[in-house]
DNA sequence: GTATTTGTTTTAAAATTTAGAACAAATACG
DNA sequence: CGTATTTGTTCTAAATTTTAAAACAAATAC
């Protein structure tokens, strides 16, 4: 549709929130949190190996920490190309979401 | 995941912002000029349907009209079920472009 | 060395999207 | 009447995306 998905979106979005601390499985506990609702490992790594490969996303592994368990990580950040989609995508939601008459329905969407 | 896809949500919008003049092919239209980009027939229909037995849109059929191949019309309206399901995206989409911190790459979301 | 924790990869099924051919029914007009 | 054109919906198969969950990997704990 020439325009990302929700689930890329939202991807997007949480590497882009949760800054030096992006990378898959803090990405799936950010969504799911703001999904309320929990997201399978693979609902978050496979679209972020798509979004890698398209040139929205760049990553980097880490070295291990000494924490129990604690692995190398995979870390991801936007790249201009990533940035550039999220502000397609927000334009469209943004003239999505105006100029809609009152239905009478008990609710209208504010805008904060 | 227990949202509206994208294009359903565009549906929706599409749906509601047409008022008495929601439907197939001038829900494409419009969606079509939103996005820029000529939307496939299929695109609007499949997901109408959906849509429709999912419980978020109801429809009805239009009587023919007296112009050039003024066939009956399909019109849809939002449910109540599609009010919320709308809602519940749009709080989530609230909550995703909030407390964005500043990347320093020449963009941030403005929401008017 | 065995258990536990953190993390990524893989895979296959389900769901969604998409394009476009097919079909349907209306008016136009010779 | 018959054929063309316009408006509109249905169908369908391929491509893409989503999803769950098993498998795999590598770290610390004891």
């Amino acid at each position: 549709m020439d325009i990302l998905s929700r689930m890329e979106e939202l991807i997007l979005l949480s590497v882009w929130k949760l800054q030096e601390e992006a990378y898959g499985l803090q990405i799936r506990t950010h969504l799911s949190e703001l999904l309320n609702h929990e997201l399978s490992v693979g609902a978050v790594y496979v679209p972020l190996k798509r979004l890698k490969k398209r040139g929205y996303l760049a990553s980097w592994d880490s070295e291990p920490t000494d924490e129990r368990g604690g692995r190398s990580k995979r870390f991801f950040k936007l790249t201009e190309k990533g940035v550039g989609a999220l502000q397609q995508v927000h334009n469209v939601q943004q003239s999505a979401w105006s100029g809609l008459p009152d239905l009478g329905l008990g609710w209208k969407p504010v805008h904060s």
